[in-house]
DNA sequence: TTATTGATGTAATTTTACTACATGCTGGCC
DNA sequence: GGCCAGCATGTAGTAAAATTACATCAATAA
């Protein structure tokens, strides 16, 4: 729209210029202001100023307002910026929400390449399901745990170093590991991974694509390690993992067809008793 | 915009609502309508849907206006559609994607009516926090606790009724209880709330607007509650709720100022010791 | 100089948003 | 059951804003 009045501008008449000129250097003000207030800045009639908009083809001074607000109100990009300690409060919620948001905007662009649809045939005849994570991580195994269950699966979290290496010693070929790091450098996280390998279990990692986690996987789905530039950095990767292993649940729900809905729609209705 | 209109459908009057909806449903023509044909259209007077704007925060009918087109001009691209059985996996995992990136953005335009200030207050000159949820929100809250006690002050979590009743009872005045829950409909949590700000803590909930929790509580951060009309439907609200913890996370580590730059560097050097 | 065309402003008209007030309805209370 | 308070909704009027018709002025060409 800007650019359209920049375009108008050597073919209009003097009066009409200076209405376009005022409108390029106040856009905001301009925005929302009323017909007389802008034909008295720019001193001249308010007719004057319905000719300019219908030089610069609109119906009217009423479409000029809608199509200023309409370029002014900014592609809204969700770009991750660092909180730092002069941030004000409401600056640096913003700044988390939106690192959050954009982390999962690039998961999304992503998910084409990941290996949903091997996960899930893995995982719909399991025998059982185990969530492996520490710290940050660990909560993030007991959800997905918590999750999956309700699809008639066994499934268990292990946040621990011992119990993680126990079950990998003592998986079968029908079991599935799932690993949840937001480094991948844990070196007994490898370790687990390449025993329950070569035990003949399914190994997938949410991890750092760049890491022996990575590499000792049977289905990688790569969470890209954003580097802490700052203290304030927020866990926006764990949402990612969270979300990801959501899309998970839900195609493997799927997959299993009526049975998946049978048992989602028992495990809710056993919860709406309760409420109420 | 628009989801602050579907947030406040359920508090209108009903031809308020019915403004609303169709608002909602033909948000593109109603951008550039005039108030008497709007009022026509949904069979209702001009007064009516100027309280209508009223109700919903905007100073009049032309505000509206300007919202709406600027609410349309920014490309909502990650519209929330529902999972069903016959979407392809790539469909279904892409949808639940978009779910949870819309719940975010939802939330990020509504941070600001949000009591963040006000709960920082309350949080750094706390003598314990604890975050109590059931079920999916257990694991929330466990996370939060974790997130929060790096920030040096005392954090539990709380995962059955029993022990937040205990908790409730035994609160003192400078203790926060923060509750999480999608519903907000356990009777306990409400009454939970009642004890402890009665006791003089501080009850901060994080839940659905319309129930029984949010009205015992001191600080509310409003959550809407998504209708679960598929059974595939993400809990992509939960996703929003951890990201608003992280959200007030480094609001009060900026609040705490060099105190927690130090707590947080140390816990994150522990780590990286054992870590390489 | 005068007629003509285009630019600009004045004033009237119409449209539009908003407000004050009246009506009608619902739910509680005597 | 009747009465009143309070709320929802609509009618009609008002103020303001946008648009249009028309008059005036300036510049150019005949």
């Amino acid at each position: 729209m800007l650019a359209t009045i920049t375009q108008a501008l050597p073919r209009l008449s003097p009066s009409e210029r200076r209405v376009g000129r005022w409108i390029l250097e106040h856009p905001k003000e301009a925005a929302n202001t009323t017909l007389a207030r802008l034909a008295r800045e720019c001193e001249t009639s308010e007719p004057t100023v319905v000719r300019f908009c219908r030089h610069v083809g609109l119906a009217g001074f009423r479409e000029l307002a809608i199509r200023l607000t309409e370029a002014l109100s900014s592609p809204t990009t969700y770009v991750h910026r660092d909180v730092g300690p002069d941030d004000s409060t409401s600056d640096a919620v913003i700044k988390v929400m939106d690192a959050s948001i954009q982390s999962l905007i690039e998961m999304r662009s992503q998910l084409s390449s990941m290996p949903i649809d091997e996960t899930v045939i893995a995982m719909k005849s399991a025998r059982q399901i185990a969530f492996a994570g520490l710290g940050a991580s660990g909560h993030v195994a007991s959800d997905a745990c918590h999750k999956f269950f309700r699809l008639g699966i066994p499934c268990s979290s292990l946040h621990d170093i011992p119990m993680i290496l126990q079950f990998a010693a003592i998986t079968q070929p029908d079991d599935v590991l799932v690993l949840l790091s937001h480094s991948g450098r844990w070196q007994d996280f490898a370790r687990a991974a390449k025993l329950a390998k070569k035990r003949g279990a399914t190994v997938v990692a949410l991890t750092n694509p760049d890491s022996g986690v990575a590499r000792e996987a049977s289905l990688l789905f790569p969470c890209p390690l954003i580097e802490d530039t700052s203290v304030y950095t927020p866990m926006s990767s764990r949402l990612a993992q969270l979300a990801l292993l959501d899309a998970i649940h839900v195609a493997l729900a799927l997959a299993q067809g009526d049975a998946a809905s049978e048992n989602l729609r028992r495990s809710k209705d056993a919860l709406n008793i309760e409420l109420s």
